[in-house]
DNA sequence: GTGAACAATGTTATAACATAACATAAATAA
DNA sequence: TTATTTATGTTATGTTATAACATTGTTCAC
């Protein structure tokens, strides 16, 4: 939390009330939550947020770095490594729901290298791995 | 499309008329179509087939390996290489909207080492790379 | 300070994407 | 043929996301 105040006072950028409590409701969970689950944090109290506050917050992190969206999953997560621009990589288990986020450094060498064989600019970069941590694989969590 | 019905006769699948009718459009186009706009294109004439029996088909087909779902533009494709299954990975155009998979044997290979570093068991795996292609690139696509 | 300009939020409505649940029909097996 | 499974029809609803415009708040030049 440290770290997005300072960052956003880096860049000139407002941490405002709103989008304060929107990352703070994505960094409580570990698990991806999406846009009306943390709608409803919001307002479990006397709230009456609407949907467009929190997606208007959520670009706006995104922006910043400070959360990741699940494509695969329409679904937000606090960035692990708030640092500066980075390409977003993904272990979601289906078991335990956690989504870990990785540095993959050979990976992303890979992928450039795939791109430049096809000539191709990148901008954005999606890659999901959805299936079973060592522990829920361990645990022997069924197929369905 | 004799692929397609080679490959469902083998395995004792039934490629139906509206199985048949969307895998068509979705192969028709070389863009990435939603599921409505697909929808859309059965209707155009006298029809009357509900969201329901599109997304079925979808999944008939998404089975059967003959087409994909591309998780960052809630859209569908034909598959470029409608062999055995496959992870499929994209490189998605926001110039020309085209979505050309890819077949990356080394970038198959980091995934995988990545994967084992981490004990993760994958099941699916969602790679899109959205960028501009080498063409238009050239062009000179501008930012947004 | 005042007013212009911009940034953020409020508000309402609607678009776009996807599934639940149950009924009917068609194909296959026994 | 009858039973069983598979596919489709139908209606309704759930879920995710954005459009459009009004209002409020902040910043900055003057
Ligand atoms: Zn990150
Ligand atoms: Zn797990
Ligand atoms: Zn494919
Ligand atoms: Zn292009």
């Amino acid at each position: 939390m440290r770290t997005a105040e300072a960052l956003c006072a880096k860049r000139g950028a407002r941490l405002t009330e709103i989008r304060r409590r929107v990352l703070k409701a994505v960094w409580a969970s570990h698990a991806p939550m999406g846009a009306y689950d943390i709608l409803a944090g919001l307002n479990a109290g006397t709230g009456k947020i609407a949907p467009m506050a929190v997606y208007r917050a959520l670009d706006f992190l995104m922006e910043h770095g400070l959360v990741h969206r699940l494509a695969s999953l329409n679904a937000f997560i606090g960035c692990a490594l708030a640092t500066e621009n980075h390409a977003a990589h993904f272990l979601i288990c289906r078991g335990c729901k956690s989504a870990t986020e990785m540095e993959g450094a050979a990976l992303t060498r890979a992928v450039k290298k795939t791109l430049s064989a096809h000539g191709f600019v990148p901008e954005t970069e999606i890659i999901e791995i959805q299936g079973l941590c060592a522990h829920c694989h361990k645990e022997g969590v069924p197929k369905t």
